[in-house]
DNA sequence: CCGATGTCAGATCCACTGAAATGA
DNA sequence: CTCATTTCAGTGTATCTGACATCG
């Protein structure tokens, strides 16, 4: 028996895998993100931008699930990296309207080139039909765990 | 649209659902454990200790691919639950025997009661079938991923 | 109510110590 | 037999992250 096998009762349990399948896709990605001078959730930011047009930073965070003063850390970053901008509503001055400039749609791509590739990497055991069959059951249990 | 949405751009991501799905899981499972006093790691340890009977604390840190020194730090808690014992192995002064002892073998039980309930709660869009399947299709992913 | 700032706890990682074994 | 090296448990620390509380 291996020394470093991993427990089979822990194997036993679908959301053991869950965890640590996504933590470990996690954690390539974000190697090559910081490589970028990037972070993970940079990504995020962008990809809901580009998706959604500009919004407000509240609603950003909400989407993504983040806690709304992780935001301002994150738009920081990004503010000073030149990929996002952040505009006074004139309607209502509380609110921040968040846009995508150019240079975050070009990074953007790239991180998304980026995601491609790790994905690729962690899911190369199955064929494409089978990555097909656990993207559509994954989208169910996501869309339902809300 | 709702504003709650997720981008689609990642929502296209396997590995983004993973992620997602993953840490939900353990955030539900989390909250349950911190209410009996436990935490995620108690459980893994615990439940090698059951599968592969006593065991060098080394070995042990090995298998569930944490660092040593954290892995002192969780037996410790769990000796002081009366959970594990230590004793130091006779050929080599060195070493430390980890063993379950019978409140750790409960404990261990009602720990795993707590996984299923969350696990029924997350997968509860899937029939069993479909559940089957995503378990099996998780289970090669991660035996490729290491 | 919203964005911003600061702080806190938890987890991971790394360097180091001292005791004990191993081997040249 | 001795000394250098390695292995192991344990300690302490630096760092990062996510959660929260509070302020303007």
């Amino acid at each position: 028996m291996d020394a470093t096998a991993t427990p089979p009762s822990l194997l036993g349990l679908t959301t053991y895998l869950l965890s640590r399948t996504g933590r470990t896709a996690r954690g390539l990605l974000i190697t090559r993100l910081t490589a970028r001078g990037q972070r993970l959730w940079h990504m995020a930011v962008l990809a809901a931008l580009a998706d959604f047009g500009p919004q407000v930073q509240r609603e950003l965070a909400e989407r993504l699930a983040i806690d709304p003063s992780d935001m301002v850390k994150l738009l920081d970053e990004l503010a000073r990296a030149g990929q996002v901008e952040r505009a006074r509503s004139t309607a209502d001055r509380r609110r921040v309207q968040v846009s995508l400039t150019p240079a975050g749609q070009r990074a953007l791509e790239e991180l998304q080139a980026e995601a491609a590739a790790v994905q690729d990497e962690v899911l190369a055991p199955l064929t494409a039909e089978e990555r097909a069959q656990l993207h559509a059951l994954l989208l169910r249990v996501h869309a339902a765990g809300r």
